[in-house]
DNA sequence: CAATTAAAATGAAGTACATCAAGAAAAAGA
DNA sequence: TCTTTTTCTTGATGTACTTCATTTTAATTG
């Protein structure tokens, strides 16, 4: 956090307190659809996924996040309004949640706190724009392509179909580009 | 603005200084790959394009912004580096524009504006969340449909070309979902 | 309003991907 | 360590969408 503002002591002690450490088991959920996501998450251990099921049972990976992202159904959680996404543990994990009112208190209580969160939302749009833009003007190989290179901290530890669903596009297929890329080299 | 905060007298004036009305005629661009993008631009008259152009020539949607929308390259805005979009009139428009400095100025001076930024860049990230998802879970034809549903107003000001690039499709393939969706009526 | 240019429509052919089905490999659980 | 479940692989087939080429329609400009 230090990296976007600089807090004194009593400020950090604040903020600590806000936040609440918890363990959460491979396979476990921190959000389902119907319920409200009631806190956002930051990850110190472990490895999520977030997606949703849609009607005809196809599964669509909105993100991932492992040590130090952030994870939540956003649309959820800034709207207070219920949930739409699965958001799971793909390994045992750890994670510090602060609750929505809480945070609403932090950013009311402190302009550095506000010029945090909304820095966090700037980035966090930005990188969702080259995303979008990338989707548009890419095959399916080069998505996996420019995974590959982005993110290859994430390549071994999320499941190839979530990371297919990711990409947009079917495990089969993943497999297929992985497996010519192999024989080529 | 309102919306989100509410505004004494003294800070109304403050934040409408901030802003110069800038007339723009139709196919004039107001940001260009390789300049840095200086302003973002609330529209208050008029429709923008905000694009890619590839390396093969292909030519890519990533927003479109009409009447009290934003339009900026944001990740050049934000970043301060040079931009990668052209943003292009698609009529006669004006806009109200703040430069980056004066935003920072701004920003830093009252909590109340550091809000207002937070609130509307949240709201911009639930916004692409939602849009990616869509993107991933729906064929062509239905990202039409929910466009249309979503933003009628938006269909008949812009360039069939450039919301069929918008939403990931040929213009050729969005003229036959277009007709056939005529003769069904 | 005539001439030019840009945008949209339409047909024919091609391709990047999906789907389905079955087996192999790997991981999880007992 | 054996069994069960989950994930990945591979082939055959199908389809949603693209590409290319041409004509028609609409918009822009002199």
């Amino acid at each position: 956090m230090n990296n976007f503002i600089e807090l004194s002591n009593e400020e950090t002690n604040q903020l600590a307190s806000s936040f609440e450490e918890v363990h959460v088991k491979k396979r476990q959920f921190i959000v389902q659809p119907g319920f409200t996501n009631m806190h956002r998450a930051f990850v110190i251990k472990g490895a999520f996924r977030a997606y949703v099921i849609t009607n005809d049972g196809q599964d669509h990976t909105l993100q991932f996040a492992i040590e130090n992202w952030w994870v939540s159904d956003f649309n959820s959680y800034i709207y207070q309004h219920p949930a739409t996404l699965f958001i799971v543990a793909l390994e045992d994990s750890t994670i510090l949640q602060i609750e929505y009112n809480q945070e609403q208190e932090l950013k009311k209580s402190n302009h550095k706190f506000e010029t945090f969160f909304r820095i966090m939302a700037e980035k966090g749009l930005a990188f969702e724009h080259r995303r979008i833009l990338f989707n548009l003007t890419n095959s399916a190989e080069a998505r996996y392509e420019n995974f590959l290179l982005n993110f290859p901290n994430f390549v071994n530890r999320v499941p190839q179909y979530a990371l297919a669903s990711y990409l947009g596009m079917t495990t089969e297929f993943l497999s297929r580009i992985r497996n010519k890329r192999v024989k080529k080299s």
